[in-house]
DNA sequence: GTTTTAGTGAACTTATTGGTTCAGTATTAG
DNA sequence: CTAATACTGAACCAATAAGTTCACTAAAAC
């Protein structure tokens, strides 16, 4: 798996993308993470590993509690691989428009 | 699932990836697309179907062929997510910025 | 020192993924 | 008409994912 894999799967998951919203507003503990979801906290407590594996969050350990941190790095890079294609979202970029494209015109 | 897991899921695999990098040049056959990858056309055409149900690629069958085209609109959705966090990947958006933000200056 | 809190690790279940092979259909070429 | 081409569908396999429960450890609170 490359970077890129981990990151894009890491984010196919809603429950990973919440908690990474919610880190956007500051480390959270993992249990407050958790408080919010209808799964336990061993459920949550391996999406954050799946989440720390991809680098996008880190987690330190202070006294019994784990601080999760947004890393937002490899996110840099899934955005820049997706914006590379934003001349097939923009504008009049339609089937003419592929066409064109693809005749070097 | 929604959209954006969907997307995400899609483009967590290589091989999918390498699709669609080759579908901004234009559509393509099925059968060309697969060329390249060392696996069978089943495996590829597999992988073409989800693309599809992700709504990233059109599947438009003349004759025999299937043609298969880029259908850029979902990635646009998940760069717009990406993008959100763009400030905590740029410039100085270290600990103290991360603190900074989080206390709301 | 006992209890509560904040977790992790291991074992398990069920579903999904990524690949295969083999058989079949539809279209085109000879 | 026959043969090659371009697929799809079904059945299967091994690996991974997402969740659970239960038992445990480590730190904090009382």
């Amino acid at each position: 798996m490359t970077a890129l894999d981990q990151t894009f799967a890491a984010l196919s998951d809603a429950t990973r993308r919440a908690i990474v919203s919610r880190l956007a507003e500051g480390e959270r503990p993992l249990a407050e993470l958790a408080a919010p979801f209808d799964m336990t906290l061993t459920a949550v407590s391996k999406h954050v590993r799946v989440l720390s594996e991809a680098g996008l969050v880190e987690v330190e350990k202070r006294g019994r509690t784990r601080f999760c941190r947004l890393q937002a790095e490899p996110m840099k890079h899934a955005a820049e691989w997706l914006n590379d294609y934003q001349s097939f979202w923009e504008s009049q970029m339609d089937s003419l428009a592929r066409f064109l494209h693809e005749e070097g015109q």
